[in-house]
DNA sequence: ATGAAAGCGCTAACAC
DNA sequence: GTGTTAGCGCTTTCAT
C-alpha cells in the first residue's frame, strides 16, 4: 500500500484551471462561488479523497475547534459521565476534546493549563483538583479571553463561569431527611472544607440541624478524603465511640457504603442502629444491601451544560460574563438505608 | 485586561538581534546553539510569555503529537481506567489525547474515524463498537501508514496491534472454578458471539465443561446485552426454569449483580442455591452481599500499555507490524460468591 | 464570479 | 555557531 501523497486545495485547482483561492471558497460554500464550480470542487475533492488541513487552518485563523479539558481524575464514575456529556454536544458542534486528569495534584494541575495553552485550546472546562485554592494559574487564558468554565470543583470567581449543583440545598435536604425520619445525632463525613462545594454542604446540614433546635457538634463532622478506606475508619471510629451517632451523612457514597459494610459488619444493623445518606448516587448505592440513600449528582447533564455553554460562548450565541453561576438540579433519592 | 499580541520567534529574535533560525533552534535546545545565546532565549521566551505556535509547528512537521482515541462508551467503570491509564503515558511523553465515543453505533465509529483523520492523529487506540464486524473504514489511516491499535474490543488484523486479555483463558478458569467447588449445571451468559471476546470466553467455558465430561447444552448459554436489566431478566428466566442450573457465568459484573440480587429477593441462596462468577472487576463486586467472584480486568494496565506501544511505535521505538497482539494478565479473583 | 499575492509561525536545507 | 531562504496549506484582502 503506497503512501500517498496528501491531496491540497493546489490539486483541485490544477485540474479543474481554477484558483486555489477558488477551491477554498468552494469548499467552504462560499455563496459568491457559481454553484456549478462549487459542485465541480465538491466532487473532485471527494474523488481525489482531500481533507482539508486543520493546521493550516488553525494558522491563519487562529482557532483550533478544540476544547481542553481537566479533570481531577479520570478513573471515576462521575468523571466518566461528565466526559460522557461533553463528547456528545461537542462533537454534534464540531469540536475536538482534548482531555487531561490532574490527580488531585496542583502542579499537575498548573502543567495541564500548560499543555492546554500552547495546545491553542478555544476554550477550557475544568473541574479543579483538592490542593487547588485559586486559579491564578488561568490566568494566562482570562488574558487572552480564553473562555474558562469551571463545574463540579469550582471556585467563586469573577471571570469564570461555575456550574455546579446547590451544594447548600443538598447537604440541607439529606440532612433534614434523616431529622425527620427521627435520627437525632447526624454525624457528616466531609471533604476538605476548605472546598466550597464541602463548605456548603456543611452549611447546609447545621442549617437542618438549626431547624430541630440541634446544636452542631465539631466532633460530628469529621474530614476524611472520602474514600473506601475512610469509610472504614470512620466505622471503627463510630464503634469506639460512648455515645454513638444514630445516623451519618456521607459527602461520598462509596466512603458511605465501606462505613456501613463495617457497622454492620460488627453486628450493627443499618438503618435500625445507624441510619445512612450518601452523595453522588454511584451505581453502588443502588447494589450495597440496605440500597443507600443519596443525592443524584447529575454527571451527565452537568458536562453538557458545561461544554454547551462554552460552545455557545464561542460561537457567540451567548456570553459566559453576564452569568456567574449555573445551577444544575440535584435530588434526595431516598432508599432503604434511611427509613427506619 | 489587554489582548496581548502572540509572542512569536521573530519577536524574540528581533529582541537579541539573532535571526528566527536560531531562536527556533535555541528553544528546541538544539546543541550546536552556543549554551550562552541559548540561555539568552530561553529567558526572554519566558519574560515575554512566548507560547510555541503548535499549529505551524504542526504544518512544518505534518505531525500533531496528537493520539486519537474511540471508545465504545466514555461512561462506564472499565473505560474510565483505560484513559486513566492512557492520559498518564501520554502526558508523560507529550503528547495529547483526544477522545471519542462511538456509543456502540457502527455509524459513528466511522464518523468519529473521519474527524479523527482530518484532526491528523499520529495514531488511534480503538476499541470498537459491538456493531462493528471489521474495520475497513479505519483504511484511510492505513494506507497513509497512521498506524491503529486496537484493544479491548479487538478484531484481528494483519495490520494493527490488539491488546487484549486471553479470553479463552479468562472464560476457561472461570468456569474451572465453578466446576472445582462442586458446581455443575453452569449457566453462561454472554455478549454477542460474534464477537470475538465473547467467542472466546465461550469456548473457554466449554473447554472446562468437557474436561468434567460434561456436555455443554446451548440452552444455558444465553446471548444478552449485558446489562443490569439482562441480569433480572435471567434471573427471572432461571426462576421459570424446570431444572434449574446451580451456578452462573456472566460475562459481565453489573449483569451478574443484578441476576444474584433478583434471585435472592426471590428466597434463593447464593451461593449455596447457585454459585456466581462474574466479569470485569467492577467496584460493584466488592460491595454486593455476597461479595462477587469475578475476572480481573486490568483496564488501567491496557491503557498504559496501548499508549505506550503506539508511542513507541512512533518514536520508531519498536515496530507495531513486527508484533500482532498482546495479551495482559487477567486473574480469577475468588470471593464468597462462588464458595459452597 | 474569480484570481494574485501576501502571510499565519515555524523548521530544515543549504550556505557561510 | 549562525543566517538566508523557501515553503508547509490555507484564507483573506484587494483587484478585476
Amino acid at each position: 500500500m503506497p503512501q500517498e501523497k496528501e491531496i491540497t486545495i493546489y490539486d483541485i485547482a490544477k485540474q479543474l484551471n481554477i484558483s486555489a483561492t477558488t477551491v477554498s471558497r468552494g469548499l467552504n460554500n462560499n455563496p459568491t462561488i457559481n454553484r456549478n464550480t462549487r459542485k465541480k470542487i465538491h466532487e473532485l475533492a471527494k474523488q481525489l479523497g482531500f481533507r482539508s488541513n486543520r493546521f493550516a487552518i488553525n494558522l491563519r485563523k487562529k482557532q483550533t475547534n478544540t476544547i481542553g479539558v481537566i479533570v481531577p481524575r479520570l478513573n471515576s464514575y462521575f468523571t466518566s459521565q461528565v466526559l460522557s456529556g461533553m463528547e456528545n454536544i461537542a462533537t454534534l458542534e464540531g469540536y475536538n476534546l482534548i482531555i487531561s486528569q490532574s490527580s488531585e495534584s496542583l502542579q499537575k494541575e498548573k502543567a495541564n493549563s500548560e499543555t492546554m495553552f500552547s495546545s491553542h485550546v478555544d476554550g477550557l472546562l475544568v473541574s479543579l483538583s483538592s490542593e487547588t485554592q485559586n486559579i491564578r494559574h488561568f490566568d494566562p487564558f482570562l488574558k487572552k479571553k480564553i473562555p474558562i468554565i469551571l463545574f463540579d470543583r469550582i471556585i467563586s470567581d469573577e471571570q469564570c463561569l461555575g456550574i455546579s449543583i446547590d451544594n447548600f440545598k443538598a447537604g440541607y435536604e439529606a440532612t433534614k431527611h434523616l431529622l425527620k425520619k427521627g435520627f437525632r445525632k447526624i454525624l457528616h463525613i466531609s471533604g476538605n472544607p476548605l472546598n466550597f462545594m464541602y463548605s456548603e454542604r456543611i452549611k447546609g446540614y447545621k442549617q437542618a440541624l438549626s431547624e430541630y433546635n440541634i446544636m452542631p457538634d465539631a466532633k460530628l463532622i469529621i474530614t476524611k478524603i472520602l474514600s473506601e478506606e475512610s469509610g472504614i475508619e470512620v466505622a471503627e471510629a463510630i464503634l469506639k465511640m460512648k455515645h454513638r451517632p444514630d445516623a451519618v451523612f456521607s459527602s461520598n457514597d462509596a466512603c458511605a457504603i465501606y462505613c456501613m459494610k463495617t457497622l454492620m459488619q460488627a453486628g450493627l444493623s443499618i438503618p435500625n442502629d445507624i441510619g445512612f445518606v450518601g452523595f453522588n448516587n454511584d451505581p453502588m448505592s443502588k447494589v450495597v444491601e440496605p440500597n443507600l440513600s443519596t443525592i443524584n449528582y447529575p454527571g451527565y447533564a452537568m458536562g453538557e451544560a458545561a461544554a454547551s455553554q462554552l460552545i455557545n460562548h464561542l460561537n457567540k450565541i451567548s456570553d459566559i460574563k453576564t452569568t456567574n453561576s449555573i445551577i444544575l438540579r440535584s435530588e434526595l433519592i431516598i432508599r432503604a438505608s434511611s427509613l427506619k
